[in-house]
This record gives structure tokens, C-alpha cells and sequence, in this order.
DNA sequence: CATGAATGAGATTTCATTCAT
DNA sequence: CATGAATGAAATCTCATTCAT
């Protein structure tokens, strides 16, 4: 009893070629097990966002983690796995902990706004999570799930948080207009500006993000006092 | 065997009648190739909106044009070709002319701005535009030529065009704040939400894109006119 | 606008390499098409033959059939479809014909068991059909819808004919057993052998087929005649 | 670090109290060894039997054996060892014993067939072992050593015992044909019958075997009676 | 001895591109 | 000019096998 016919062409077409490998099995601890993780979760964001999902080669993440195609996929079932893992890690908290910090202060509503966009500018702007943002945009289309659960954790709340300091403002009498109430979006609008342009036009033309933002404040505190609507 | 292949041996038989022509080697005017053209080109944009460029199969092209996929080649030498030349010629024309047009009448610089976001209105977000828009915000960040070549045709235009106006309303003494004349993408910025909420959250949650833009034509003159920067 | 990024290597990483290709592409007719089917479909059956379904490897079907990896699927949408349609294309017809006209025939029951064997001989044994019984055998543990159709279309259908002739035999005195009415399955048990013998031990021992059924023939229908049952 | 690596030098250390052994460099006795390894081959039967040899995944093998899937290897060098020691553990024994009683019993041969037969279902048929048969049939294609080994160790025997049980009766005048002896074969095809039927069409229609086998032998027995060859 | 994370060859499947007719 | 069958590179995902601990 031995070979058989050809199952497989020699007792090892399959398994490693046994190369350098660093380290290579016993029980990972979880804290190595949340490095590996994450290193595999910056390799795809540097890609996805490099090329989209699409375009995205899972053996181009695997390289950049360091690690083989095959590991991979011990740590995420698939492609969309990952990708989805990858949005989820990146979007998560400081949104909704910075609004309610923001509300409770008894400050102007004047302040909190201009608070809001110097969050945006460091917490979003000069942070990836812009480029997350960009993912978003540029894939959720394809991905409504993915746009539904963004929409419902980071864009609902925002715009709540928005809506909440203008009402405020309206009601002390510190602005005249509550446009920006009924369309929120116009208080972030500039934020998406600067986020679409960074990723498409700062070769061409690079854009002052904190001066759009800090001339968006003025203009929209100017509209939100001076409105008569 | 007896197909006719002698037929057509000088570029020129075009200016015929059209005659019998059992659909053999036609020899196809410069207005059927044209027509041609622009039907793979409509079909190519349905089918790179829905699926993004990566994504989108040639095969459907060709097939909702009507055509063979063979064909295709002869119109367009890659799906990069393709897709290229698909967003030049939607990007185009209008937007210069219309901003020409504008400045060149002698109304209040708010009327101008008002006029220019009702053409946004009516012009892009309620056509093709806004989709086009979309493609180029999501693909572009692959396609640097791309961007490049949108940016100078349409952006910076686009961006000319409100400065003169912002920069006319402030020597007229109508608007006391320049800030949108450094920054004309705070005038756009709710267009480009428009497109963006469109594509990804409409499902979840409409956006009223046009009382949007109408709001933000009250807070942006508001601002324009009452900051004091 | 021009290349972009690099959304693939060179123009046509993807794409042919032009090889010889002895015909390339006008439309098939009928015939051309279906011989290409039956080339694919006579390759898939050896390969399937060699190495079973999980180990047969579509790219040697391919090349048995002296086509690219690809063309397969312009005939078969999957492994497991032309896997389904190689046991549909063989397991078909004769049998049932077969069995109607031996019915219909005025013999004795004898001559119609014999008949019946001998049929097994020259369709079964001496064909292909042997070899996609073997395979079914193999095989069809894991495909149970496989298992169901060859059931009904062919071991049931079997069986009837062979219940019919065996009652028929008994109602006319023939025969005094009707064991084999109850368990048709005896009368072609030995077919079953020959089969399953032919496929694993002929390279250690060969087996008269013939001779084996003639002498199943022989005992089968003494012990009809005979039993006492 | 301290773990210790300095005990078991020499293979020997086993016939040991087995002291407290913190689990880390355990030194097997020879039964625990050949429990894990009998763990292992029942694993393996169940999956291969499910799975078939292919499709098999030693994942679970090791999984349902409750060990890792490392430790598989220090049992059994590749999944094709272990599929050999699964079948050769499995098909050995009782049947030469079984042949040997059998034919040292002075009874009349048609209670020896009676009695092999008897056997059949006790011994195959509501066994496992009908399941290893079956798992035989199925792989043994591609494993020719398997297969020759299957022929000589259990085939083989099985067919001389067949044959002189026949010739026995034969000799005594019992029986008139001698085709069964020619053909042993004939003698065990409804066994054949009854292991595949009830792998593939038990779902679909049950069989009763035990009724099959009885038939068989009633009609068999009047055959080689009755028989006039 | 046992573990189980890591490996990477290789399988199926897709699709842009070519070219004989 | 148009066709559409054919091509084959390349992508995702699987899993037998290895080996540091």
C-alpha cells in the first residue's frame, strides 16, 4: 500500500517552501495576536485606499504586513471581511464622546461650532481618518451596508450634534438663522471639500484645509448672526 | 466566401445613398460612426456608475450598446480609453460659457451667486452631471491625468468664476467679507454634498438638495455681507 | 488624461499572448459548437475517470479538449455544471427504449432475462457507460441530487423492466421464484460487479465479464425455474 | 524558557508511574499512543467516509480526534499514510478466521453459503465495515496499491473460500452447477449490491438488504440445484 | 511530545483583449 | 467594418505540511 497513482505530484507540491520566517507558531497572546491584526489592517488601508477595492491585491497587503497570502485569511475570512473590518476599526469612537463633551460646556454656541471644526481639522483632517472618509466615498456606493452603517454612526450623529449647537444658538438669541439647523450638511460641507480634495487635487493645487476652515467659521457665524431667515 | 470585400477600397464612398447593403461591410458614415460612439458611450457610463471601473465588464457595454464586444475595440482602444474618453466628453462645455455669461451681466454679485447655484441646480445635480461627478470623485484618486485634466477643465473654472464674482461683490461694497474669494470652494461645498449624500445616503435618508442650496445661498450672503473679516 | 496611476502593469498584462490558435472566432454553427461540447465533455469524463471529481483539474480537461482554461466556460458555467452534464449527456436514453421494445416482444421470460444481460454486455460493459456508472458510484455520495437523478432515470426504470419480465415469467408458469420480483436488484447484481471489478482489480485480475454473466444467466434462471419459493 | 527539554533523552523512559506531569513533556506510554492513534484513525474514517479522500480535511480530522493538527503528523507522515493505515486497519482480520471455521464444519455446503452470506450482514453490512467497503470502491481507482492490496487480502480470500465451499458441494453431489465455482462472484454480488445501494440511494429509497440477501440465497441455492451445467 | 500559526503552491474562475472569418 | 469565440494572465481563496516554542 503506498502512492497511489498521482494524488498529488510529489508528497509536497503542496505546503512551504521553508524560507526565513522569524517566528513561526506556538500560541499567540492576544496582544501579539491584536499587532498582527493591526498591521494587516494598516497594509490594507494603505492599499484599498491606493487602489479601491476592487483593485486591491490581498497579495499586495499580505506583503506590506510582512506577512504570507495564506495568514491573511487567518485573521479575515475574505476580502469584504477585511475591508469591512477596516472601516469598522477606523471610524468608531471620538465622534459622539467629543459632541456630548462639546454640549455639556456652557459656552457660546458660537464657540462650539468653531470647537466642531477645529475637531474636524485634527481629528479628521490631518489624522487617516480622512482617508477612511475618501474610502467611504469613493466605495460605499458599492457597498450599501457599508453606507447605511456609516450614515447611521458617524454622519446621523454628527449632523445631530450640529443640529443641537445651532438650536442652541437660535434659541439664546446668538443667531438669527436656522438654516443650519434644517440642513446641517451645510456646517460640515466644507469638511467633505477639503477631504475629496486632499485625495484628488493636492497634487495639482494643494488646498489650505485650516484656512478653508477657519474662513468657513467666519462666514457661516457672519450668516448664522447676520440671517435674517 | 462570396462575401463582398472588394467593396470600399477608398476611405471615401461615404456621400452614397445608402443602397441595398445586406449588412456586410458597410463603410459607415462619419454620422453613424458618431452615433456608434455615442451609444457605447451612454451605455458605458450607466455601467461604470453602477459598478465603478474596476468593476465594470466591457461585456455589458457592448452588449446594452447594442453592439459586439469586438466593436467596442474599434471605437476605443482600452477600457481605459474608454473610460476616459467617456468623462471627457461629459465634463465639457457648459460651464464656462454659462460663467461668461454671468459675469457679463450687470446685476447685483448676490444674483450672480444665487444665479450660480441655481445653475448647479438645474445644470448638474438635476442631470447625468452629478453622476459623472461622482465617478470622477470615486475613480479619480486612480486616474491622476484624470484629475488633473478635471480639475484645470472644470475646477478651475469653476473656481474662477465665483472668485470674480465674490471679488466684484466686495469692490461694489455689496459683500464686506473676501473670505469666499480665497476660498471659492465654500460657494461649491454644498454642490459637492449634494453629489456625495446623493450617491450613498439616499436610500437610508433623502437629502432636499435644493432647499439645501437654497439655504445655503441665505447663509452664504448673510455671512458675505455681514462679516466683518 | 492618459494612463493613471497604474490600474494595470502594462496595457495588456491581462489579455492573450498569441499563440498558434488554428481558428479563432466567427460565429459557431450548431454543429461546431456542439462538437466542441462533446470534445469537452468526452476529456471531462476522462479526467473525471483518472482522478475523481475533487482532483480532476479543469485545466487538463482543457488541454485534453485542446482548448484554452478559458474556453471551458464559454460551455459550462462551473466544474460541478460540466461535472452534470457529462453524467446527464451518458446515462441518457437507451435504457428505457431498450426495455419497452424487449417487453413488447412475444418470448419467453428466459429469452428476455437473457436478452436483458446481454444488453448489459454490449450497451454497458463494452461502452462508456461502464465507466460513468463507476464514477457515479464514486462520486455520488456527495452529489445526492446526482444520486436522485440516476435513480430515477436510470435504477428505477431498470428495475421496473426487470420486475415486469420476472412477474410476467412467474403469471406464465415460467418461472416458480419471484424473489427476483421482490429484489430486481439480483438480476443485475453481477452487472454491478463487473463494473466495480473492471475499475479497481483488472490490472490484478482480470475478469470475464462475459463469461461471468452467461454463467449468472444460467444459475439466475434455475433457480427461478427451480425455487420452490 | 525553564520549560523542561532535558527530560526523555533516551526513547525509554516509559514504563514510568506517570507522576504529575504539568502537561508540558508528557513521555507516552505505548497505550496512550495507540489510543491517540485509534482516536485518530476513527476521526479520519468518519471524515473520509464523508468527504471522500480529496475533500477530506485533516483540519478536522484532527478536530474530531481532539487533538492538533500538528500532532496528526507525529502519528501518520501525510493525509495518503493515513488513509492507508485507515483502510489496512480496518479490512484485516476476521474474514480468512471466519473461512477457516466455516470450512472446518462438516455441514451440507448449502448451510456454509447460507452461513457466509449470514455473516455478510452481520459482520459487513451492520457494520462499519460496509462503510470502509464503500470508501474502498470509491478511492481504490486512484490508489492502485490500495486496490491490489484490498484484492489480495480480502477479495481474494473471500473468493477462495466461496469457491470451495462450492466445489465442496459440488463433490458431494449437492450441487449440479459449478458456475458459482467459476464465478464466485455471483455468490457475493447482492453483498456488493446491498454496500452500494445503501450509500447512494438510501435517501431516496430504501433497501431492504437482509431481504435482499435472503432471496439471494434461495434463489442461489435453487440455481446451483437445479442447475443443469 | 504537542501545539497551532504560518506558509505558499495550486485550484477555480473572470474578463480585457485579439483576430479569423 | 463587425463579429464573438478564444485566449491566458491574474485574482481570490484553500489546505497539506512545517517548525519554533
Amino acid at each position: 500500500m503506498a502512492k497511489g497513482k498521482q494524488v498529488r505530484k510529489s508528497a509536497s507540491t503542496r505546503g512551504a517552501a521553508r524560507p526565513v520566517r522569524k517566528r513561526a507558531t506556538p500560541a499567540l497572546t492576544p496582544d501579539e495576536r491584536e499587532a498582527r491584526t493591526n498591521a494587516l489592517l494598516a497594509a490594507a488601508l494603505d492599499v484599498f485606499l491606493e487602489r479601491g477595492f476592487e483593485s486591491a491585491r490581498l497579495d499586495e497587503v499580505a506583503q506590506r504586513a510582512g506577512v504570507a497570502k495564506g495568514t491573511l485569511y487567518l485573521y479575515f475570512p475574505s476580502k469584504e471581511a477585511l475591508f469591512e473590518a477596516l472601516i469598522g476599526s477606523l471610524i468608531a469612537s471620538p465622534f459622539q464622546a467629543a459632541g456630548e463633551v462639546l454640549l455639556k460646556q456652557d459656552v457660546p454656541a458660537e464657540t462650539m461650532l468653531r470647537g466642531l471644526l477645529h475637531f474636524a481639522k485634527t481629528e479628521i483632517l490631518a489624522t487617516r481618518r480622512k482617508d477612511v472618509a475618501r474610502l467611504i466615498i469613493s466605495e460605499a456606493g458599492r457597498f450599501p451596508e457599508l453606507a447605511a452603517f456609516y450614515h447611521r454612526e458617524v454622519i446621523g450623529r454628527g449632523m445631530g450634534i450640529v443640529r443641537s449647537i445651532i438650536e442652541r444658538g437660535v434659541k439664546s438669541g446668538e443667531f438669527r438663522s436656522d438654516a443650519a439647523a434644517r440642513f446641517p450638511q451645510l456646517v460640515v460641507a466644507p469638511i467633505l471639500v477639503a477631504i475629496v480634495w486632499t485625495g484628488l487635487f493636492d497634487r495639482v493645487q494643494k488646498l489650505d484645509t485650516s484656512g478653508l476652515l477657519d474662513a468657513h467659521a467666519d462666514l457661516l457665524i457672519a450668516g448664522l448672526k447676520g440671517g435674517t431667515q
